[in-house]
DNA sequence: ATGTGC
């Protein structure tokens, strides 16, 4: 499909709907950003979502846009359940909730420096990272994994691992309803029986952050950030089980669509009726996986926190825990009328407005206040806090990232894993990574300008930033 | 992203 971007405003861009596109693209980048757009099959991607039965509104784009698995990276869609809106795994992406959690440290930059080695020794010591299999929480069996595809975080906290208030601190507080572990074929949860409690590989990590600049200093406050305090974010999601998953109800959806008369023009962008018996299995599994990826996280990051507290003393409080993969059912005003629509976010996070009843319980209620939204940057560069707001467009959605601009292979030709590693550690930043490769495939080159992507959020009205903080040591997969 | 690739 040949694609034509028309400037809307300078931080919008529209594609106009051609051949079966049933809504437009709208595409949130800058100038700035935009000339990396021009020659992409990600607008190719964000014109082929646009076709997909039930869509409304817009096929929208993120400023950190791009190529993925049928559906863009950094790509929002939302389908109209009651007018046969369809449900697609490559809507949400191969690693199902995939997502961030940052937690705060009552210490500054300067009082770290004196004990970042232990500190990192503690936690190359503790925290699984790389490709295969080994998580901090050994599995009974599948009456155990299917409790916390159940239940999550939520289900860890009842084990022990973590406190009650890192759960009003979680996306779901804890967990997704509505999950199915009968939908988990044996093969997902063999994948899934060795693995919770790890990182895994690729741009997946635990950082120690030190708050670089407070962008927003009422925002800032209500998050409990300032200049100079140590932050600890992970970046992960459900591992193999998740990947498993999503290679599963591909393959279904694939063989069922004819059934339901569905034709599109990538064979990625496989889907089915939300409504459908197959659509209403995938959203069971997929919730279920994303139950794991929250455990997932919640294991590490106690994990991080027993580091923290033997090595300085002081605990790691949550500020927030949120997906970037996930499809979820949520109630939107279309044309001035409630829907209830099947919102995917693909390398997309949500951003809920000031006031929102789901925003953890001390927040809800302060005014001008939304939900705090987590961007990891690349290895070596800043991660930001943002806060959602009122009226954003896209579904209350904004980026997730800084988004790709060289592939792997790409990357590791251009830089050695050790050259880099040196360069890092004279940066002032402590790398503890798994291998050389996965390392050289990180470099910061290999990713697009974080404070560009930002930049252009905060134009496009999609959220507004909060802090820029910096990494300080780096355990990486 | 992934027991990295039909």
């Amino acid at each position: 499909m040949a694609v034509k971007l028309v400037e809307e405003t300078p931080y919008r861009f529209r594609i106009d709907p051609v051949d079966g596109m049933r809504v437009p693209g709208v595409v949130f980048a800058s100038r700035r950003l935009l000339p990396d757009l021009s020659n992409d099959q990600a607008l190719t991607q964000v014109a082929n979502v646009a076709t997909l039965p039930g869509v409304v509104e817009a096929s929208y784009a993120m400023p950190d846009v791009h190529w993925g698995y049928g559906f863009p990276i950094g790509g929002v869609c939302a389908t109209d359940i009651d007018r046969g809106g369809v449900v697609s795994p490559g809507g949400v992406g191969f690693d199902i909730s995939c997502g961030v959690r940052l937690y705060t440290c009552d210490l500054d930059r300067s009082r770290f420096a004196e004990v970042v080695g232990p500190v990192m020794d503690g936690l190359a010591r503790v925290i699984p990272r790389g490709m295969g299999t080994g998580g901090v929480w050994t599995l009974s069996g599948r009456d155990q994994l299917d409790a916390v595809l159940r239940g999550g975080s939520r289900y860890a906290v009842e084990r022990g691992h973590g406190v009650e208030r890192d759960l009003d601190r979680c996306e779901d507080f804890g967990a997704v309803a509505d999950a199915d572990p009968s939908q988990v074929s044996e093969r997902a949860a063999q994948r899934g029986m060795k693995s919770l409690g790890s990182l895994g590989s690729g741009n997946h990590f635990l950082e120690v952050q030190a708050v670089d600049a407070v962008l927003d200093e009422r925002l800032a406050e209500a998050f409990g950030l300032r200049v100079n305090q140590i932050c600890v974010m992970i970046h992960c999601g459900s591992r193999g089980l998740g990947h498993q998953i999503c290679s599963d109800f591909v393959a279904r959806m694939e063989r069922v669509m004819p059934a339901y008369d569905i034709k599109v023009p990538d064979r990625q962008l496989a889907c089915a009726p939300v409504t459908s018996p197959e659509g209403q299995a995938y959203l069971g599994a997929m919730a279920a996986a994303a139950n794991y990826a929250r455990a997932n996280r919640q294991m590490l990051g106690q994990a991080a926190r027993q580091v923290f507290e033997k090595e300085t003393g002081r605990t790691l409080d949550l500020l927030y825990d949120i997906s970037h993969n996930l499809a979820k059912i949520e109630t939107h005003v279309v044309d001035g009328e409630e829907r209830r629509l099947c919102v995917h976010r693909k390398g997309a996070t949500r951003a809920l407005p000031p006031g929102h009843p789901d925003l953890p319980p001390d927040l809800r209620d302060v005014p001008g206040v939304g939900q705090p939204v987590l961007i990891p940057g690349s290895m070596g560069t800043a991660s930001y806090v943002l806060s959602g707001v009122e009226g954003g467009p896209a579904f209350a959605s904004t980026c997730h990232g800084a988004g790709r601009a060289l592939s792997r292979h790409q990357a590791a030709r251009s830089v050695r894993g050790a050259e880099l590693r040196r360069r890092l550690e004279a940066q002032g930043i402590a790398v503890r990574g798994a291998s050389a490769r996965g390392l050289a495939e990180e470099t910061p080159e290999a990713y697009k300008d974080i404070d560009a992507v930002i930049e252009a959020a905060a134009g496009a009205g999609l959220a507004r930033p909060v802090a820029r903080l910096v990494p300080v040591g780096v355990v990486k997969g």
